[in-house]
DNA sequence: CTGAAAGCGCTTACAG
DNA sequence: CTGAAAGCGCTTACAG
């Protein structure tokens, strides 16, 4: 492992004014800097992380990005976006899969396992509890959450009681009135903020519709295709069945029609469909949903992460155009599950 | 943020006793370990990553996992497998996305950037070039290969010609002789081992059942699905059209079953269609398909990156249990999406 | 069982 | 423009 000593020896100079040449800092003439340089490549110089770690107080160049779970698309999709940028700022991502796991997220949350290794934090999909801000905030941990919103830190997310409002007000228009709701509905896991949200929005706009909250109709489906699988065969034996079902994530919607066609009823005539998120799979099962843009959230909190950190950078203050709350625009996108009820889909090609 | 020192000068003992006291070191009296481990708490302290990996000779306790794209359910499954293994040993996971660009590939593969960043490399789904194996191997990088098999590093696999032969002898077995391939025909990326082996163990399955290889039959699917949608529309145009598929990955296969159904096909009678990994849809698809264990060679492979570490830490050795080639088993998974040609699937429920 | 001291590979005032 | 020296927070022989 070559280091600044060999470069030193190599280029007769001290390694103080190697690191500096290295580094493009002024002060170094432009002969010693090309000499410098040209031993760096040919000896296959790398600084040493630790070191410059050690010497210029702690910074690490690393953000860790605290996940529910990589295997979903929602996840794995955020993740890319936000590596990407991070990367190209010169980033290393570490990450943290929870795994829907409370300890692991007290232990990535509530412990000291973070300071020290990484200069700041993008939590996606778990809202962190009031003493973890807390207890982060007295650490001085930069952190940007992605589908929650804690008032002291950046957000980017979707409104997701507009998102289920969206969805389930389609559905009123088409003229339903015994709308199911598909979703989390028992808190089993450690995400919260957004399944809570959605039902709040489908609560909500039935309310606002002078339709009377039935229980019955709120199913359980843990955000998952198999729990969709369940939740729909749970709704297909519903005396009077209901004519329409919102479901809080497309993967879920995948799962109702399946129960639904293998308990042969027909789609959209029998019963209306509509998921959230736009998944890659959306289109392909005709599913009309409410599309939210996930790199650009990922993106975009990378973009708030690397805004946070910017005020420690010599001259550089924070970026005007990076906000701290955003909310990210959500849309209806109408396809072949949806009709007014009993009737095939009106189709507008 | 407290340091050694503090500790030192909390229990009036020297650094030298604390790192020891800290390490559960032998030489040291349970009663001052107890002080330093009480204070240690007390004070919250966090050893510094960068301190402990300068003084320690370099190690970084930190693991580079390189996918082609994190947001693809295999790359995305093995990473959680092997993140969990890794994590549960105390290694941290620097996630690298190349999103199959050639660039980043070289960046990561031929460069010295992970030198002294990382312990060791988990590379997922391509197979690095001999330069980069030479060059890796020069700079002392423990490696591990996920999909592809080099032979001076260890490997996790599956027989990738088996498996397509299993899933084309399948076709065989039911009557099939005109059997297309929908895979990766045009090396476009950077992933080339797997499709390689699929399409050689389709072609000589054919071969060896005496039936003449037509290349008209070999259709490009980019191993997405989209890119099975568009191969499944060439393909029910293909005139004699074939009677079956073999598709080198599930989502190909959803794609072209897709196709099949928009151009009015029965699946199976007027095509039987075959799939490679039992991804987590597959079985909602009803898919005939070869299943791969993906989380288990994410594990396996995160054990053999423990175990080609592990010869540096004192008094440890190899673990014997870790072969260093492993190839992992598949299966055949008869669901409703195969028959003998022209005839309805034979479910054995 | 414990401490003083050197060293890991850099960066950063401070002189010059 | 350049160098000598201290320091970042630990670990590790070496003494005792």
């Amino acid at each position: 492992m070559t280091s600044i000593h060999d470069l030193a020896r190599e280029t007769g100079v001290s390694t103080a004014t190697v690191s500096r040449a290295l580094r493009g800092l002024p002060r170094v003439s432009e002969e010693t800097r090309q000499r410098v340089m040209e031993a760096a490549v040919r000896l296959g110089y790398v600084p040493s992380p630790h070191a410059v770690g050690l010497a210029s107080g702690g910074q690490t160049r690393t953000v860790a990005i605290v996940v529910l779970f990589v295997t979903r698309w929602f996840f794995a999709t955020v993740i890319s976006g936000a590596e990407q940028v991070l990367r190209e700022r010169g980033y290393d991502v570490l990450l943290y899969n929870l795994n829907d796991d409370e300890e692991a997220r007290r232990r990535v949350l509530g412990t000291h396992l973070l300071t020290k290794r990484v200069d700041a934090l993008l939590v996606v999909g778990l809202g962190p509890t009031p003493q973890e801000v807390h207890w982060l905030s007295s650490q001085g941990m930069p952190v940007v959450t992605v589908g929650a919103r804690i008032a002291q830190w950046p957000s980017v997310r979707v409104d997701d009681e507009l998102v289920a409002r969206t969805g389930v007000e389609h559905l009123l228009a088409l003229g339903h009135r015994r709308i199911a709701y598909v979703g989390m509905i028992h808190d089993t896991g450690i995400s919260l903020a957004t399944p809570r949200a959605r039902v709040r929005g489908y609560r909500d706009s039935l309310r606002d519709a002078g339709i009377e909250h039935d229980p019955e109709l709120e199913l359980e489906g843990q955000f998952t295709l198999d729990g969709g699988v369940a939740a729909g065969r749970r709704l297909v034996e519903l005396a009077p069945r209901p004519t329409a079902v919102f479901c809080a994530s497309d993967e879920m919607a995948f799962g109702v029609l399946r129960a639904a066609r293998d308990a042969g009823l027909r789609v959209p005539e029998d019963l209306s469909v509509v998921g959230v998120d736009d998944h890659e799979m959306a289109s392909f099962f005709d599913l009309t949903t409410i599309r939210q843009p996930v790199v650009e959230q990922g993106r975009y909190a990378a973009r708030q992460v690397l805004d946070l950190m910017a005020p420690d950078r010599p001259g550089q203050g924070e970026d005007p155009a990076v906000a701290h709350h955003v909310e990210l625009s959500t849309e209806l996108v109408v396809r072949g599950t949806t009709s007014a009820p009993g009737l095939p889909a009106q189709r507008s090609e």
